[in-house]
DNA sequence: TCGCTGATGTCAGCGACTGACATGCACGCT
DNA sequence: AGCGTGCATGTCAGTCGCTGACATCAGCGA
């Protein structure tokens, strides 16, 4: 074994989550996520940036699994429907059984403007990963950066209705309503 | 004469402006911000509830004015025209004149994702509410938050156009276009 | 004349974040 | 076995954003 327990990053998103659920997010400091977690405020800071960020480790992977699955699209495909096809690649991550666990972040994110700051330039950059991606593909410039920020305003009220979904219907099944909603509203 | 110098928050305002043009936004602190402004940093938050905020002062009209449009628009029209007529109106707002200082305000931004935040959830504040207007005409609720974000999203894009424009269009010309690309791409 | 108001100053303090340097297990190399 | 090196962590001191509590003092109305 070596000479520290293994998965701090784990251990200290684990506290972070722990202490916001019976605190609140800004009544928790980095020294107590750290000494919950057996570890120092000093070492918080060098697995993540930022306070904020310990609640949205992972998101790269996230982001990894859209792009993944644009890029597998054909390219003959229109680029919204390729767009969406990329989102709804997330279904796989964001399935039924972290639906509650999705619900409990997203409420402590929607009671932080700190937060969906935060939360807010994460989708940003995605939306910007997924244009470029886009004009990579022949898709001009301006059209590549409205379909990509079209596929993200889907993604949003798609995620809002899953996370209030009791469980009946799935996130792609939320996706494909927002978009039909989409064409109906921009047609 | 008042006991002090009038215009407090405008003296700080362009204080910020200045020291940031010549060192970049971190490497001014708020004490400086205030003394140049002759202030003192306790006096700069009672203007400003954040650093960040004295670059984005003044955006509350802008919102209103948004508002003020769409609110004056036929209540029979299409959700996505209402929002963008009322988005056009910031064109009276960003007119030639302020071009340039648009683009400075812009560049700085861009060179800052803590500003980049702000400004983004300034932009979705103002696609919340336009949302909730649409509501209030009957619009669905996903729709009319799929048409607000469409709207911002041809926003995003047209504003970008309009500052790296040197002066052949002005922004509802930018703003048609995008909205045109935008139906392109959605139907 | 007096007391109130409101913008500012002063002071002390917390908490987020950083740079510099120290520590000591584990693992590879000889 | 002995040795050196890497790497995750600890320690310490400091900066800066931001806040609460209290003091000050021109101007204005009663």
């Amino acid at each position: 074994m070596g000479r520290w327990q293994p998965g701090a990053q784990g251990r200290l998103q684990h506290a972070a989550m722990e202490l916001i659920a019976e605190r609140g997010y800004d009544r928790v400091t980095v020294a107590e996520i750290a000494e919950r977690a057996g570890l120092t405020e000093r070492t918080f800071f060098r697995h993540f940036t930022d306070k904020r960020e310990v609640l949205f480790a992972g998101q790269e992977q996230f982001h990894a699994v859209i792009l993944e699955a644009l890029a597998a699209t054909p390219v003959e495909m229109d680029a919204l429907a390729a767009v969406v096809a990329g989102i709804a690649a997330t279904g796989r991550w964001l399935d039924d059984e972290r639906r509650p666990s999705s619900r409990a972040r997203q409420a402590v994110i929607d009671a932080h403007p700190d937060l969906q700051e935060r939360e807010l330039i994460k989708l940003t950059r995605v939306s910007t990963a997924i244009a470029e991606v886009l004009r990579r593909r022949g898709v001009p410039d301006g059209e590549a950066a409205l379909a990509a920020d079209a596929g993200i305003a889907a993604f949003r009220l798609a995620f809002t209705a899953w996370v209030a979904d009791p469980g009946e219907h799935d996130l792609p099944w939320h996706l494909d309503a927002a978009v039909e909603a989409l064409r109906r509203v921009v047609a």
